[in-house]
DNA sequence: ACACTAATTTAGTCTAACCTAAATTATAAA
DNA sequence: TTTATAATTTAGGTTAGACTAAATTAGTGT
């Protein structure tokens, strides 16, 4: 029961939870993607978290993984510690936001609960880190958002940006240096639908089109 | 040479620099002891950190091991990241010093080099840390020191606690209920020779008797 | 010089987490 | 329905880092 998961379990855990979100098991070629890992593997580590006592997913043949309740807490106390690191890194100790991810995947591992509460309460227990992502409470409840692709606005309709899911540092420089960051706003002023470009107006700046490619992975709100 | 060690070599490390920092090598049973491993493991690692390419340590069989100088590199590396640590714990996130240790235990291994230069300089670069150990700059100098053990201290002499080496966090807590901690000002009122238990004074309050066991892992400096 | 004890090393196992190659199963097209 | 392709699993092997038990070496007192 009390368990000390061990570094590669928890980013299972961690991926597994960001593939089955939806509802849709994990395959065991995507996990394989995310981890870096021979398919093979995925196989025999999903077998092994499936027999462990509690189980820590549900498995059956060919079907893919889906996490047991256990798997979930430890899933989302892992995604905790990751979205409070950023959170952390950024305000406290002036990383930028393309910086975060590959530390904060270091140190979720490790960081004790005292830690963790230490800097959510720092940070005032911000329910969103730096690139928009949700971060569970400390009682591991996820928060819901209701932001939607960019992809979809239309013209002339305006939005905020809300969350901008990458985490390729090279990518998140470009999207800062277009001005594509959390709490923008952006207003749609064409559509093209053969190539699903955008051409979009950000923050009252010059005219630009984005590709679709980009506007998938910004997530908006239409407010104010 | 840009080598990735992994967390158990370079608690190894560590561990060898501390038990050899006096110039005699440190010895196998010595390292098991610390590293709560069993003494025919600590053999067997050793060899590999020795047959490494460049080698960690020099080793002769039954003399026991030094650090080479990548060895020494690697730990100065590992002990500024755990003293820096646990500065920024204590001053930055309100940890109390009997907290901080083992939880700069796992993060040193994890912290890029990036992280380390951002709490120094939140830090204002410290050369001690809240137990009053020398941290390495970030060159890998360690700062040298003169305080000696407060056991020493003899009558009428008054001299400031320079450094606390422990990491027992019960002990750690009867030492701050006693006042012993960096910075505070020790009389010697009286020493008996028999069981090498000192009577003392500190910062102006009641005189205490303090036994050979705490006194020796106190270092004083007589200033002022 | 000898013998006893303590320290150390050797030899042989174990487990977690990975790998590759081969075999199997599912999926979708003809 | 049959077959080709893609996904998955099985089988077998590797490595790091630990273990125990047995063998060896060093150090000390006689």
């Amino acid at each position: 029961m009390k368990e000390n998961l061990t570094q590669p379990i928890q980013d299972y855990l961690k991926h597994i939870y960001a593939l089955s979100e939806a509802g849709t098991p994990a395959t065991t070629t995507d996990l394989a993607a995310r981890l870096g890992v021979a398919p093979a593997s995925v196989t025999g580590m999903i077998q092994r978290l499936a027999g462990l006592q509690p189980p820590l997913v549900t498995y059956r043949k060919h079907q893919g993984a889906l996490l047991t309740p256990a798997g979930k807490r430890a899933a989302l106390e892992v995604i905790r510690h990751h979205r409070l690191l950023e959170t952390y890194l950024v305000t406290m100790l002036g990383f930028s936001w393309d910086e975060v991810h590959e530390e904060a995947c270091r140190l979720e591992h490790v960081i004790s609960e005292t830690f963790e509460e230490r800097i959510a309460s720092a940070l005032g227990n911000p329910t969103h880190d730096p690139h928009g992502d949700p971060i569970p409470s400390a009682a591991l409840e996820m928060p819901t958002d209701e932001s939607t692709p960019l992809l979809g606005l239309r013209p002339p309709h305006s939005a905020v940006i809300m969350r901008v899911q990458a985490t390729d540092p090279p990518f998140l420089r470009h999207l800062n240096n277009l001005g594509l960051i959390p709490g923008a706003r952006v207003q749609a002023l064409a559509f093209s639908p053969f190539d699903q470009n955008l051409q979009v107006r950000v923050n009252e700046g010059e005219a630009q089109i984005i590709g679709a490619a980009i506007s998938a992975k910004i997530y908006v709100e239409e407010k104010g």
